[in-house]
DNA sequence: ATGAAAGCGCTAACAG
DNA sequence: CTGTTAGCGCTTTCAT
C-alpha cells in the first residue's frame, strides 16, 4: 500500500498523509488529531513513503556511494562500516561497491554510481589517475571526497594520512633499532600513497647520512597473490635487507608467506614492519610492529566532509582536506641490534 | 542533460531515444540511421536514462539488497564481492548493509531495505529469530534468500553448510588424533548453525563412546570481542580441554590472544581447530588447521536462487535450498597423540 | 488546517 | 519506423 491508497482509505488527501508521514506536520500545522489518525493506519498498513518516488521528486534519493578497492582489507571494511554508520545516523544510506583493485573495475563502478542519482559519493581509489577516472569524475556534478590514497590533479575536498611522515616513521623506527639496509615492499608503483611514504623513508635516509642503494624497493599490486613475487625479490636476494617495511595491509601476508617458505625467522633474519593493524598483527608469531591509521577518526571525517556539500551544494570544493597521523605500534617483529 | 532534452535537441521522440538507450532499438526496429545519431549524442552529451524514473515506471530498481551480519569477517567480505560480481554480469546493482552482529540493528536495516523498492535481498542474518524479523520477512513481497546462518520458521529458499556433518567432520578429526575431552567456542548459543555443529560433535562423541561431559561448550557472541570471555572459561578452567574448536571464523581471534595471555602453546598445550578458512591461517604459529567452507560457490548459488525469482516473479518460494559441504584444511594445530 | 494539481524522468501501450 | 500520451509515487506550490 502507497500513501495515496492510504488517504483515500482515510479520506485525506495524499498531500496531507505525505507531510505527516515525512515529519513535515508541524510545518504546515496538520491537526493534532489528523496526524494521530494518518500516524496510526500508516502503522497499522505498513505503508512508508516510497524512497523512488520522493527521490524522483526532490531530485536526491537519500543514498550515497562509497567505492572501495578491496572490501576484503579490514582497513577498508572497517572503514565501510564506520561511514555507514554516521550516514544511518542522517538517515542516509550507502551503497557499498568494491572494485577488488582493479582499474577498469572502478571506473565501471564509478560510472554507474555516477548516474545512479546518488546524493554523493566517497571514493577510495585504487590509486592509478587514468584520463578515464579523471574525466568522469570533472564531468559529473556529484559531490565526491577523496579516501585515503588520493588522486593527484583531481579536485576534491579528501581525507589521508601524512603518508610521508607515516614513512619517515617507520624508517626511524628501523634506524634506531639498528638497521641498516631497509626493504621497502610497496602495493603500486604508481600510487601516490605509496611514492609519498617512500619519499618519508627515503627522506630519513638521507638525513641520517646513508646511501641511496641502502633501500630497496618491490612490489607491485596491492593484494596478497601481488605480493608475493615483491616479497619473494626481497627476501631471496643475496643482500636480503635488514628490516622490511610492508607499505600496504595485504602486503604483509606475502612477506609472511614467502618467509615460511624460505625457511626465515623473524626477526632474527629480518625485521619487519607492517603498515596498518590488523586484527591478527598482535597475535602473529613473533607479534607484529605495525603503523597504525585512525580508522574510525577518517571515516568520520570523510563522512563530515560530504555531508556539508550534501546540506550545503554552493561550498562544493570549498573544503579543506584533512590529514591523519599515523602511530607507531611497537611490537616484536623489530629486532634490536 | 536528461533523454527528453536530447530527444528535443535531437528533434525526435522521447520515446525514441528512451528505446534506443535502453536496448530496445531492435525491437521496436529503429532505423539504423536514427539509432546511430541517438547514440553519438548521447555519447557526446554523457546521457543516460536515470535509474530512478526507469525504476519507477518499471516498478523495479535494478537494485538488490545484501545484509551480512560483519564485512569485517573476511568470510562475508569474500562473499560479497562474489555475489556483487555474478549480479554486475546481470547490470543489477548491490547494496551492501553490515547490521555488525546486532539484531535490532539487524532489523533496523532489514526494515529499510524491504521499503527500498529493491527487486531483492539477500540475506545472512546475524541468527537469531526475533518476532520482529519474522514479521518485517513473511509482511513483505520481496523475493529473499537465506545465506549461511539459517532461520527457523522462516519460508524462503537458503543456502548454508552441512553444519552438522561440518561438526562431525571437526570431532572426527580431533578424536582421530587422539584427543578426549573438547571444548567448543560457539558463536550465538541461539543460532541454528552453531547448534547443528555442535550435534554433529556430540553425535560422534556418542557413537565412539564418549560421555556428554567430554565436551565443553562456551561462548556468547560472534565478535572477537565476545569471543574472549569463551576462550578464558575454556581455556583457564582446572580440566582445560585437549583440544578446542572455534566454531566460527572470529572467534579464534580471541582463543589465540586468550591463549597468549595465558602462556599456553599450540598445540602442545591444546589442539585447535577452527571454522572458517583465513587469509592469515596458514601463517600462524603454528599453522591452523582449519574448515574450509566453499565459499564462492555458496555466493554464486544464493546469487543463482534469488535470480530465478528475479526472473520469474512466480516462482517465489518454490525452490529448493542448497547445502555445500566442509572440508578439512589440515595443518599443524592439531597435535597427534 | 487541508486539498488540488503540476511535474520530477522515464517506459510502454496505443496510434499511426 | 516513430510520435503521443498516460501514469509510476511522491512533494510542493498555490489556493482556499
Amino acid at each position: 500500500m502507497n500513501i495515496s491508497e492510504l488517504a483515500q482509505h482515510l479520506g485525506v488527501a495524499v498531500s496531507t498523509v505525505s507531510r505527516v508521514l515525512s515529519g513535515n506536520a508541524e510545518k504546515y500545522r496538520i491537526s493534532e488529531q489528523t496526524v494521530r489518525r494518518v500516524q496510526e493506519a500508516a502503522e497499522k498498513f505498513q505503508v512508508v513513503p516510497d524512497p523512488l518516488g520522493a527521490g524522483l521528486r526532490r531530485g536526491k534519493l537519500g543514498m550515497i556511494g562509497l567505492l572501495v578497492p578491496d572490501i576484503t582489507n579490514p582497513f577498508f571494511s572497517t572503514m565501510a562500516r564506520a561511514i555507514e554508520l554516521r550516514f544511518r545516523e542522517t538517515g542516509i544510506a550507502v551503497q557499498l561497491c568494491d572494485s577488488a583493485e582493479d582499474t577498469d573495475t572502478e571506473l565501471l563502478l564509478l560510472t554507474k554510481l555516477l548516474s545512479r542519482r546518488l546524493d554523493g559519493l566517497i571514493l577510495a581509489p585504487v590509486g592509478k589517475v587514468s584520463d578515464g577516472l579523471k574525466k568522469a569524475i570533472s564531468d559529473s556534478s556529484m559531490p565526491i571526497v577523496l579516501l585515503d590514497r588520493l588522486l593527484p590533479g583531481i579536485d576534491a575536498p579528501s581525507v589521508s594520512l601524512d603518508n610521508r611522515k607515516a614513512g619517515a616513521l617507520a624508517a626511524a623506527h628501523l634506524l634506531d633499532a639498528g638497521h641498516r639496509r631497509l626493504g621497502c615492499l610497496r602495493g603500486d608503483p604508481g600510487a601516490v600513497s605509496d611514492r609519498e611514504r617512500i619519499e618519508g623513508v627515503q627522506e630519513v635516509l638521507r638525513e641520517r647520512g646513508f646511501e641511496s642503494d641502502d633501500l630497496v624497493i618491490a612490489g607491485e599490486g596491492y593484494t596478497r597473490e601481488e605480493s608475493l613475487a615483491g616479497a619473494e625479490k626481497l627476501l631471496s636476494a643475496s643482500d636480503r635487507p635488514d628490516a622490511i617495511i610492508s607499505l600496504s595491509g595485504q602486503g604483509v601476508l606475502g612477506v609472511l608467506e614467502v618467509s615460511r617458505r624460505l625457511g626465515l625467522s623473524i626477526p632474527s633474519d629480518f625485521s619487519l614492519l607492517a603498515f596498518d593493524e590488523q586484527p591478527w598483527s598482535a597475535l602473529m608469531q613473533p607479534p607484529l610492529t605495525t603503523i597504525a591509521q585512525p580508522i574510525e577518526a577518517m571515516a568520520e571525517k570523510a563522512a563530515a566532509l560530504l555531508n556539508v556539500t550534501l546540506k550545503d551544494p554552493k561550498s562544493v570544493g570549498q573544503q579543506e582536506s584533512a590529514v591523519f597521523e599515523a602511530s607507531l605500534c611497537e611490537r616484536e617483529s623489530v629486532a634490536k641490534k
